[in-house]
DNA sequence: TTGTAAGCGTTATCAC
DNA sequence: GTGATAACGCTTACAA
């Protein structure tokens, strides 16, 4: 392992001489520049990336925590905070936590031990208390309305989102409407977004045995429609977390064969538009650009990104040919 | 910035005990530890991870080469790999490339700076010879058939598969077959696999003409269905690079007011699910995970997992209610 | 323009 | 059990 000290001495040049070298800085003469490099080139040298990060108190590491990988919220949040990391030379490291609390709390001790200039938590098990305590040591943001807690945070603003999508189902007449969502209200924003739309749209809280949580998969949410089913709740409609989670609906009503009710997704996936579904876009990746953003920058504040109620494009008319 | 040396001039005791305090070595008394451990928390110390690494002379990071960030077969192993990473207090580091030979250059460069334990490239645009150059800095793995070039490499065993799927055309009568790829042969292991499937079942190789490569998204595989539509190529059949591709084809197809030709999926990704779409799974968790063992234990040698066709299920009979 | 030397904060070896 | 001290490899005042 060659070392910027054997650079120096067999160029015959200081150690420091060399590192301004390495680092491209002035105040070389061409001369001494030509001839450590040339060295450098002899002896295939380079400097090493820990001892740079270690000297220089930073690492140009974000870590972004994630509770599962395979979940569009996560895929497409991602997505935007790659996007923004590599414009401005970051690194992202990805943290599973599964919600858990000792895990999210390791990360959050790495931070403090600096492993990471800054955190990123798309979302938490953690209250935001315990989180923005840790903000002494390092940048830390969430991507979720962070109400009175005072956290830097990027979000999709869902609340007006959910109105509307409750305000086309009664439109169409609909009353008895299913929801869909990966955790209960209690813990989840999102999740209490919904049912204070529901509420604001029809007056009353969405009736308890219409509302299925920890559904994050298509599987999940063929068990729930499965629940639906012999339970015998005759749904109108279902606000689904999800467009792909409104396929495992569906699964669920054909295997029983029946007519699923009217479906509302979520997260503007494929198979949202193949099926002709209504589905809410939340803009993720553009809330993950802004979530990085935040995080690098230091700032303090909050960032929220409308989200947006999409109605299927009408399917066309197929010619036999 | 409190260190290891403060704690140690505060307890009264030397930096090598510290460490051994921190780091639940044995040696040390109780009342000792205990003595330090007070001083610790009361100055609310914790090492530094980078300084750490630096003298441990390991990261536990490894860095994972994205070309896209979108695309199913690299979320997919991204997920097995994360999977694999997370039970070794392993960390996954994002490096995105877009197929840039600088970037892929300075990933490489990076491995050699000693940024990261080892280095998995989902895929890559340098040829396989430039990366093995770089196996002396540390592991390198990637993520398809290397053929004669001796790097590790986990991998879908493809082609057995693409003849299955070209079987199942042959059978149905079908002759004039379509084909979507990422990249065109010369570069791409997989567009090699699907034209030596063609050959081997039909006896020729496709026809320049049915071939359209470069598509990733659905976008992409719209505008080759406009193509094969505009230029009047009546197509039996079309061997998708992806389910979603399949219904961006379909898009195009249902624009023209056309029925769309007989189509094979890939990813085994829900919107084909819907479609009812012939797919390949090509089991890219599992070769995720397995990459990712190569990476870390360093291990010379290849993982074929084998690629599988799966036919879609039946559609249910849907009573009206 | 170049050199000296003091950090950066650990871990590890070896002596006691 | 405990302590010196030398790595680990670089950056950066400050001096010359």
């Amino acid at each position: 392992m060659t070392n910027i000290r054997d650079i120096a001495q067999l160029s015959g040049y200081s150690i420091s001489t060399v590192s301004r070298v390495l680092n491209h800085q002035n105040y070389v003469s061409d001369k001494t520049r030509a001839a450590i490099q040339q060295v450098i080139d002899q002896l295939d040298y380079v400097p090493n990336a820990v001892a740079r990060d270690l000297s220089r108190g930073k690492t140009f590491n974000v870590g972004v925590v994630l509770p599962h990988a395979d979940h569009p919220y996560f895929t497409q949040l991602l997505h935007g905070i790659m996007q923004a990391a590599f414009s401005t030379n970051y690194r992202v490291v990805l943290l599973p936590s599964k919600y858990n609390a000792t895990l999210e709390l390791q990360y959050l001790e790495d931070l403090r031990q600096k492993a990471y200039d800054a955190l990123i938590f798309t979302s938490h098990g953690l209250p935001l208390t315990a989180l923005n305590r840790y903000r002494r040591y390092g940048p830390i943001v969430v991507c979720e309305n962070p109400h009175d807690c005072p956290i830097p945070a990027a979000y999709a603003e869902r609340l007006a989102t959910y109105q509307d999508a409750f305000e086309l189902l009664k439109q169409r007449g609909y009353r008895h409407i299913g929801i869909l969502a990966s955790r209960p209200a209690p813990v989840s924003a999102t999740c209490q977004a919904m049912v204070t739309a529901h509420h604001t749209v029809f007056g009353t809280d969405p009736a308890p045995e219409l509302m299925r949580t920890d559904v994050t998969t298509p599987s999940d949410a063929q068990r729930a429609g499965d629940y639906y089913i012999t339970q015998h709740l005759k749904l109108d409609a279902i606000l689904t977390n999800g467009d792909d989670n409104a396929v495992g609906l569906r699964r669920a009503y054909h295997q029983h064969h029946q007519t699923p009710p009217f479906l509302i997704g979520q997260e503007h996936q494929l198979s949202g538009e193949v099926l002709g579904l209504p589905t809410i876009d939340h803009h993720f990746v553009e809330v993950g650009i802004k979530a990085f953003d935040l995080a690098v920058s230091g700032q303090t504040g909050n960032i929220a990104i409308a989200s947006q109620l999409l109605l299927p494009d009408p399917q066309p008319q197929i010619k036999r040919v």
